[in-house]
DNA sequence: TAGATTGTTAATCGATTAACAATC
DNA sequence: TAGATTGTTAATCGATTAACAATC
């Protein structure tokens, strides 16, 4: 019917920035805030703040500004922060076990409900509250509970393998840090972090500097 | 002398996944390849591959294209893969050490030599040959050992804290994983990695796509 | 030499910034 | 009402794509 007008993913990036810094100002007590306040502490012009949210209709009052409680209320059902979203970690090495660990996931709203792994020294081991469960009866654990994204935290070797097994499940979101592009159907989301992309950027960004100071 | 030309942030972003890709095919002992090949793979157009190697004045022959393995190696210097970088890890929690006991950064150049932290029970142990020292020691340490980049893995409350103190200390690269955006001097450079920040974009895009198929 | 593919410039597209009328 | 600040359009800037001459 209505068709949804894309909004760029650079728009969407910078949502959650957004988010933080409302969150932030509500803790303080602040409950007005303006296109400039917010474009200085997140280093932004005040155009784009406004031209961001335009994108979604606008939340602010003209001679006001935004409504603090109410803007990080608008941008939290965007980034679908309203309901809770169930995740499984698949992998529970190092990095699986540390982000099952990890409590601020739950603040946002993304719930670890399950680990999984072939390595049967750690099943039934409980992480936070979390089974160590085997990779086996992932489906069965599907087909009982809901679940929204599978984390992917195994090696590069056996992550195509564990896609294919998440995406015949029905999973409809992955978040993957095995260092490989992954690639799914049209109606799979798929967010890959490369951390050691992110390292060798930081790498480059050092070394140019003595260049430019030229 | 030579004022260098500023390269975009994106086709800066761009070089570790035409490197990871490169990696591949020299494992797979390919020596030639096209921009159209590593467009295909790396889901850009051909010109965008051109475009983006010419920014640092072209690395291949008309009619042949690219030598895998001297591009291979081109992309790695500007990255800074060619030489060691040291690294020191602030905050031994979960995701600290996850990071100190992951073993793909040091395949990229990028090494490990100490961990850090105030809860005395840990001190003193090891993760995969490091050490785990008092906080209260780095400036010792670093006094003693090249560091170039310093991970924050502390939480939010002391993010600030530490910051000070390693710039303080000289060191001139950090990669921070606190959910906040840490901004030093100029000739600190500081990368941001905020998980949630990912989680909730794909938040996003998994809930946006019943609209755009309408 | 003929064919292929880059290097490089020009055209297009999209994102950011500026401007200002609308309005609280 | 006057002042402030948004919503929204227009202008600018930068990134991507297209085109093609250079050349291996």
């Amino acid at each position: 019917m209505s068709v949804e007008i894309k909004v760029s993913g650079l728009v969407i990036k910078r949502l959650p920035r957004y988010y933080r810094y409302l969150t932030n100002l509500k803790q303080m007590g602040i409950t007005r805030v303006t296109s400039s306040d917010l474009s200085k502490k997140i280093g932004v012009t005040p155009s784009q703040v406004r031209q961001d949210f335009f994108n979604f209709g606008g939340f602010g009052m003209q001679g006001y500004g935004y409504d603090v409680e109410f803007l990080h209320q608008e941008i939290g059902k965007i980034l679908g922060l309203n309901e809770m979203n169930t995740m499984v970690i698949i992998g529970a090495g190092n990095l699986g076990q540390a982000l099952a660990k990890h409590e601020n996931f739950e603040k946002r709203s993304f719930k670890t409900i399950g680990i999984f792994d072939t390595r049967d020294d750690i099943i039934g081991e409980q992480i936070r509250g979390i089974e160590i469960m085997h990779f086996g009866s992932l489906s069965d654990f599907v087909k009982n509970n809901h679940v929204d994204i599978a984390i992917i935290t195994v090696p590069k070797t056996s992550a195509c393998e564990v896609l294919d097994t998440i995406i015949k499940l029905g999973i409809k979101g992955i978040w993957n840090f095995a260092p490989i592009d992954l690639v799914g159907p049209g109606e799979v989301e798929i967010e890959n972090i490369h951390l050691s992309d992110s390292l060798m950027v930081l790498g480059y960004n050092m070394k140019k500097k003595p260049f430019t100071q030229m």
